[in-house]
DNA sequence: CTACACCCTGTATTAAATACAGGGTAAAGA
DNA sequence: TCTTTACCCTGTATTTAATACAGGGTGTAG
């Protein structure tokens, strides 16, 4: 049985411990992913294990390119009463947006080795990858 | 045999042309990517084919993942004297990076997929994503 | 008790554009 | 010819997603 314990966090320590930069956590708040923490009596910001929870979200859903906005939308399943099946519908469009994002990755991938395989890696002046890029 | 035609554009055309868009042409003057064009007496812009050509290169590259700093490179590379393997390995990289990003849509994607598999898609406050998603 | 690390607020800067305000010009149609 | 429309000009402001810095306050270790 675990006892149940009270992490707090200054804005700094929950910053290392989510992996985000120190002043990221202040735009977040000003923009609203964040809710404001509450503080101290000296105003110093006072985090929670939820809020550890919300930042590490937040940041793993940037890493992989989600938008701010569309992050809002993520946490919107999170923080607003939705219906199960709602929230699946949203996971679904998301899901989505990220096949979309992965089918572009993929053809830039390709577009970039198949021209770095053309070209010869030497120092003359004709370059594979520069001659494609200049074809009209 | 092809008579040597002198193509110009206006600004709007040359945009059009090149499909991007027409303030990014301006941006890309102020910032030195692009040449500041010859005026007409009225002190329109009156671009060529060649400045097409790098419009299009700039557009490509940036479509590619490189950054403005790194299409300045390329763009060293293609009026000077450029280097092949300098080139290719900035391609590269930027390969592996997008090779990175695909990797973990993918995973969002799957884990997206399964949440929403999962989920009862009932009227429920209960959600088998949200509880994914908070997990620490 | 004094350094020093850390916290606070507010403002400025970055990249890569995009948008808008307030005009000038060119050319097609009446 | 006139006028309306479509386009061009400049300069400034806004956007997104942060990051950096100035000028202080606080809390704790030695």
């Amino acid at each position: 049985m675990t006892i149940s314990q009270k992490r707090e966090y200054t804005r700094g320590k929950l910053a290392k411990e989510a992996g985000v930069n120190l002043e990221t956590i202040r735009f977040y708040e000003k923009i609203g992913l964040m809710p404001d923490p509450p503080r101290t009596g000296a105003g110093y910001r006072c985090y929670s294990i939820d809020h550890l929870k919300r930042l590490k979200f937040i940041r793993r859903s940037r890493e992989l390119g989600f938008t701010n906005n569309e992050v809002s939308g993520l946490l919107e399943m999170v923080d607003g009463s939705y219906a199960c099946d709602e929230v699946r519908d949203i996971a679904l469009v998301n899901a989505g947006i990220i096949a979309g994002k992965i089918n572009d990755l993929a053809k830039m991938q390709a577009a970039l080795e198949g021209m770095a395989a053309e070209c010869s890696g030497g120092e003359t002046p004709d370059c594979a990858i520069i001659d494609r890029l200049l074809e009209e």
